[in-house]
DNA sequence: AAGTCCAGCTTACTCGGAGTAGGTTACTGG
DNA sequence: CCAGTAACCTACTCCGAGTAAGCTGGACTT
């Protein structure tokens, strides 16, 4: 997997591997589950070294999580460029989103599962991102809604980003459920609500 | 707080005793940070007798999450009887939903937080609190809705459990936001969608 | 009243994994 | 060829989950 020699790497080289390793370590096991000393041999390398450089395991775990974080980020702002309307610019994020997930599912699978720290770091880490998403969502709609009640537009772009959450969790389960299909129920129900479905 | 005499109770009593501190201290603290010597000693006995109640820590959160997990199912359950139509059986189900979990902040905090454990019978028993929300939600919309795609309605039905999830735990943060206020901010979305609001 | 039974309880461990102290090796510039 | 230091290791400590094995108080018999 990695180059020819393990030994003596630069610090960047090594920190990158280190955390490659434990994005897939910890989201086979799950956090509690996964060991340190497990990830550091299958880096090839001393546990201590993992320690110089994150401190703590839960400290590597944030290292895993901002990757993520980094990568979701990148994705769906790069989606929304160009987009013409809120109504586009909703329709191409979603679809960002719901394409980042089924890509990179190791990556998802830790920013959903991971939560168990409350209070601590990590748990805030995790927020954050979602804090990243609903920041994104205010900023896209405050352009095209009436933005007077500044609390429902805040509560709108959570409710937006724990709907979606939680339909991409259920999407795991049904892979005939393309992105498209995804972003499609995702659309219908956020643009027209329930009652266009009533009887 | 707990009787007079802190020796020999029966098996029942001391086992919600056990549950009653556990929901506490694993809500305080969150499941990882909780000791389960900490626990005995609150709870006034020995290590070993709770391990003799719940096998293992795990199990004792278990025991915690079933514990609200019925209390959230009565409560909205309760809540929908009567109701004349889908918007209003909704809406009273979102109202019981907010004022429980604004009502039962510890409770809560533990059906929200503790997922840490993917893979795990914790992870599972959660998953299973929300498949009760949906399978109601689904129920629900069955009655009164197109029902032909099941697949859209089972993705509906997830949608507004993760919205609401997660409106809730927007509320926290703003106590002015009553459980009508966000019962409120939900139906409109809701039903109406966010075309109602474009400019 | 004394004996027996056992549910409820305890003390005193093992074991694994997070985290650390302190020493070792292989490249790097002079 | 010789520092000097960045990368690395061995060999621990410590804490908390889980367990083995035994103790005790009071209910129920006789």
């Amino acid at each position: 997997m990695t180059t020819a020699k393990r030994k003596r790497m630069p610090r960047a080289e090594r920190e990158r591997q280190m955390i490659e390793v434990a994005e897939q370590v910890f989201g086979e096991r799950g956090y509690a589950m996964a060991s340190m000393d497990e990830i550091a041999e299958l880096v090839g390398v001393s546990k201590p070294m993992l320690y110089e450089y994150f401190n703590s395991k839960e400290g590597l775990l944030l290292a895993c999580i901002r990757q993520s974080r980094a990568a979701l980020q990148e994705a769906t702002e790069q989606s929304i460029v160009g987009a013409d309307s809120a109504q586009d610019a909703l329709r191409r994020g979603l679809l960002a989103f719901f394409v980042f997930i089924r890509e990179r599912r190791q990556a998802w699978s830790l920013l959903r599962h991971e939560m168990a720290l409350i209070g601590t770091p990590a748990a805030d880490e995790i927020e954050e991102t979602r804090r990243q998403q609903t920041d994104l969502i205010t900023a896209l709609m405050s352009g095209y809604f009436d933005s007077a009640d500044t609390l429902r537009a805040e509560a709108s772009a959570e409710f937006v980003v724990g709907a979606c959450e939680r339909l991409a969790i259920w999407c795991e389960r049904f892979p005939e459920v393309t992105p498209e299909k995804a972003t499609e129920y995702a659309m219908d129900l956020l643009w027209a609500g329930l009652s266009q479905r009533a009887i």
